[in-house]
DNA sequence: AAACAATACGAACGATCGTATTATTAGTTT
DNA sequence: AAACTAATAATACGATCGTTCGTATTGTTT
């Protein structure tokens, strides 16, 4: 865990901590785009115009970088993804959320590059190591939510009874990643319509018979 | 196009093409584990045993070794995805063995690194210029076969008329790319078996009434 | 004000990157 | 066998990579 990251007990940040913060901010972004390998030390430093040595100093090695950088981007995506869905009463109207929230995280380009995770995992997912190891627990935790979100409308009687929480989620999130990866090739938005009808449809159908829907259109 | 790709009259390869051949299926397996950035020209040559410069001579540019990897890359896909359905009859059985096959070559490893494409793309899907380009009209290039085994095993009525072949290509291409960047993340099987289960669900729903199914588990 | 730790910097390291130039080898054609 | 062409190799270039080191600067504590 980053120790220092919540600052002194002031409130206000040390000064390492203040230029620690804005480069994961920027590191985040340019990995977005070119990749946790393409993310390149000397780059970084020039575009944030401080030293490479000392930006260096700051994390000691390169892969602790890129490390840090997945810590950064999973706050981000709490904050994008998670923490609007949880706002919402558990049940099918939070299975929904979940959906519209992470389409519109992925729409909005809260990362230049689309979903950080999304790229990352791709990139590292061929390869042994930290880096990986860290995004497939990510990602592990990801699924999990996702299936604790279903799970929970399935208790309360919203989805059937029948419902396999795990082959659910599996789905939406087939729906969500497949939509960012097509959206990033084609400049169009049919991709968000697509991920947004089959989910629709596939909620639909898992719906427990008689549960309103939460989507409006 | 590679212009010397089938060799001389005589059948026979020139020996230029006969490297060339190999350095590209090596690079694919290179590119599909460690991306197309990460495959560098000195590291393929050592790999290889033959010169930098030899190799570079091939291509004149490293984007036009990416681009012909990518080349060569949808010729192996071709191969192992695309073909083996087209040798089953049009209809809801070549729809179904389509994502056999995909699965298949997931699984199988035909790159070592799972899907070239899945990878390429995440790597490239967030930068401008012609590798971009070349894997957005590959991806598009796939998603149109898949649209067409759909829409002619809707014209044969093995799927229901109100059938979408856009929306359900998306749907079908999504779960065996999930699938996929699942089984490198964790070495299980489960994602395939949720890939194929969504898939049967999913055409169970689009099949038209009467049409036999074509799984046999 | 003195002492101390944290932070940032400049310069340099060896390695590797993609690329260019020049030479040598091998294969084909005459 | 000689001449010619295509393929491979040898060498080197400038740029950038991650990393190390010594030093300066800054902020906090005494």
């Amino acid at each position: 865990m980053d120790v220092r990251a919540d600052g002194r007990p002031d409130g206000r940040l040390a000064r390492g901590d203040h230029t620690r913060r804005a480069v994961l901010r920027r590191a985040v972004d340019i990995a977005s785009i070119d990749g946790l390998d393409g993310l390149s030390i000397g780059r970084l430093a020039k575009e944030l115009e401080i030293s490479k040595s000392g930006l260096f100093a700051h994390f000691g090695a390169k892969e602790e970088l890129q490390l840090a950088a997945i810590r950064a981007a999973r706050r981000i995506y709490a904050d994008a993804v998670v923490d609007p869905a949880f706002a919402v009463p558990p049940g099918l109207r939070r299975v929904w959320m979940l959906g519209e929230s992470w389409l519109d995280y992925s729409r909005r380009r809260v990362f230049p590059g689309g979903c950080f995770f999304a790229k990352a995992t791709h990139e590292f997912g061929a390869r042994a190591g930290r880096v990986h190891d860290a995004l497939a627990a990510a990602n592990s935790e990801w699924l999990a939510a996702v299936e604790r979100v279903i799970e929970d409308a399935r208790q309360l009687g919203e989805l059937r009874a029948d419902t396999d929480p795990a082959q659910l989620a599996f789905e939406l999130n087939a729906f969500l990643e497949s939509a960012n990866m097509a959206s990033l090739l084609r400049a169009d938005d049919t991709a968000y319509a697509h991920a947004r009808a089959a989910i629709r449809a596939r909620l639909t159908a898992a719906a427990s018979p008689g549960t309103p829907h939460p989507w409006t259109d």
